[in-house]
DNA sequence: ATTATTTACTTAGCCTGCTAACTAATGCTA
DNA sequence: TAGCATTAGTTAGCAGGCTAAGTAAATAAT
């Protein structure tokens, strides 16, 4: 909450900064809630993603999934394996891509880990109406697109 | 409030994801608009934000004000300190607190920036109206205070 | 069929948030 | 006044985004 500064000139930017720092408390919260679990943010929030997709998801798939570039998740990725909680398998159909799965031990894990996350997801919304939810999201969804096409019109420049 | 329409499991969270995306892809639209400056998203943040806080204003002003911790803004600071932008100055009344000043330099930039930045704001908030930025504002706050309480109780834990 | 382009993934390394642990100055308290 | 706690700032190093550049496989074009 640093608004002090007066709304025509940095009103946009400031709430630019709000989502981030708000987006950082919030997967903070998350993650001391999951804490027994040694999972990072980057972590949990790939399994979540992960479990929602359709066996056998590519590293691509969950990518995209998570908003994120590949060499973000390949990162991650590498450090869930490490803990025995998903495989990669190459597709015999397209050498190129990577399966993923998780092992029994992930599949264990992903149960603690909705359990925990269950109550703290209510806590975070407390005082939020479904409208301003939405409205929310719907913003975002918006605001996303500004910036892509922002993105692409300043680098994109010939 | 029972809706019809069940949440799914993981929304909470993916808006959450969402709102994190979101702010890399905006500060990213910026960086890009103040390119010729040679600032970083970090740097061209703390420039604004200083210059709407009192003249002399403290590092951990400053700080506060960017919704960032202390040690973030002590490297930020070093790097505008070393392209002549703003300096240090011990106080004098608090002689832990080194108060900021812009140079010439940085004053002229200020210009600059305020120039760059001016119609890409307008561009990321196309199709929005004063509501839906009033609302996501409000519900950030709501929810900063939300995530600042669960991590208080979570690692405040005995 | 050979070559060029695209795609999935990886590696290396930058940027900017963070915590932990330190110093030095200030302020409180016994 | 002496000693303890707090506060401003720093340093060191981690976490997780990113881009750039490279490899190998698949696809398109010539």
């Amino acid at each position: 909450m640093s608004s002090t500064i007066p709304f025509h000139e940095t009103l946009d930017l400031t709430l630019c900064g709000n989502m981030g720092r708000v987006h950082r408390l919030c997967r903070e919260a998350v993650t001391l809630a999951v804490e027994p679990l040694g999972l990072t943010q980057s972590r949990w929030t790939a399994m979540i993603h992960l479990h929602h997709l359709p066996l056998g998801a590519t590293q691509q798939a969950l990518a995209t999934s998570l908003g994120i570039e590949m060499p973000s998740l390949t990162r991650t990725i590498k450090q869930l394996e490490q803990q025995n909680l998903v495989i990669r398998q190459v597709d015999e159909h397209d050498k190129r891509s990577k399966k993923l799965y998780f092992t029994d031990e992930g599949i264990k894990l992903l149960e603690h880990l909705k359990e925990l996350t269950s109550d703290i997801k209510q806590r975070l919304y407390a005082g939020l109406s479904t409208e301003q939810l939405d409205g929310m999201a719907h913003s975002l969804v918006q605001m996303e697109e500004n910036a892509r096409r922002c993105i692409a019109s300043l680098s994109g420049d010939k």
